[in-house]
DNA sequence: CACAAATAGAACCAATACAGTACTGATTAG
DNA sequence: CTAATCAGTACTGTATTGGTTCTATTTGTG
């Protein structure tokens, strides 16, 4: 229901890859073999991040990329931020309100601030660090009860 | 960044004005008139939400719809659920991993679980009774640092 | 120095999803 | 009976997404 675009999924798990790289640069080509995940797309990505400020590169031959900060102060929020932008923000949701000419029908005002907030908050909570590890107790089951799936991706070609 | 469609921004909406008609029914002719909203669009909204079981209708002349139960039982996950549907989600997303022929280097099955259930905990702590206050405390300001504007949704027609 | 390995950046295209419309049918109050 | 109102389906133009391609630019190495 709530799309997470592909750019952003892909993004994570590039992230998560760098993460345990520890410091060491890798290259856009060497991740995209290591995930079987197309290198433009991963360039592009990377490129992306990179410009973000999550990501340091080096170019020239033996460059490529690692991260700006440790994995621990890095969010799903920073990440997903950086790849999908404030591009497709409503002018209902920023500072600049005034101009909605709806403004008096609308009462958005109040409800879409909240529940940004609230997802905000959910998506800054989890850190790459937490994601990096695969292992970790994975304690839900979706589906659980007739829909509980929530946040839906597109999904990975396979 | 992430986006919520429109069908449920307006969903949302719509679901205010009935949670503060208190339980007389309203029409779909009448809801788009108080919100300016095309009728269409709201009578298909409204549909959709009936058939989630979250509006109970009367048909006919006088007829309409109304909640299905106390608004402070309807959350934010319930509407947006209701509207886009588990449709988008990602078969990683689901139960039903098995078929996944990636598995190996995905990885995913630990990250996206966690981010979905997140969000979903997030979306189901508001309650549509929260939101149908319009006067309620707005603590937050977006933008406060570089970008923090977060779920984006498409801008109304104005 | 010259070359190869990398990133940087922009432009481009096809497929899909979204927003909105139109139409036809079913139900019920007056 | 008739008008009001919901139910369901099918359609369409546009925007976004996912992905590719091409052309710089930087830099380590022989």
């Amino acid at each position: 229901m709530i799309r997470i675009t592909r750019e952003a999924d892909y993004g994570i798990v590039l992230m998560t890859c760098l993460a345990r790289a520890d410091g060491q640069p890798r290259s856009a080509a060497a991740l995209a073999r290591q995930r079987r995940l197309p290198l433009p797309m991963v360039s592009k990505i990377l490129k992306a991040l990179a410009r973000a400020g999550l990501l340091n590169s080096q170019r020239g031959a033996q460059g490529g990329y690692h991260l700006a900060r440790p994995a621990v102060h890095i969010s799903a929020a920073d990440i997903i931020g950086a790849l999908e932008g404030p591009l497709a923000i409503t002018e209902c949701s920023t500072d600049m309100h005034d101009g909605c000419s709806r403004q008096e029908h609308c009462e958005v005002s109040s409800h879409w601030p909240r529940i940004n907030q609230a997802i905000y908050t959910a998506l800054q909570s989890i850190s790459l660090e937490e994601m990096s590890h695969p292992d970790s107790p994975r304690p839900l089951h979706f589906h659980s009860s007739q829909r509980t799936a929530i946040a839906g991706i597109a999904g990975r070609p396979v």
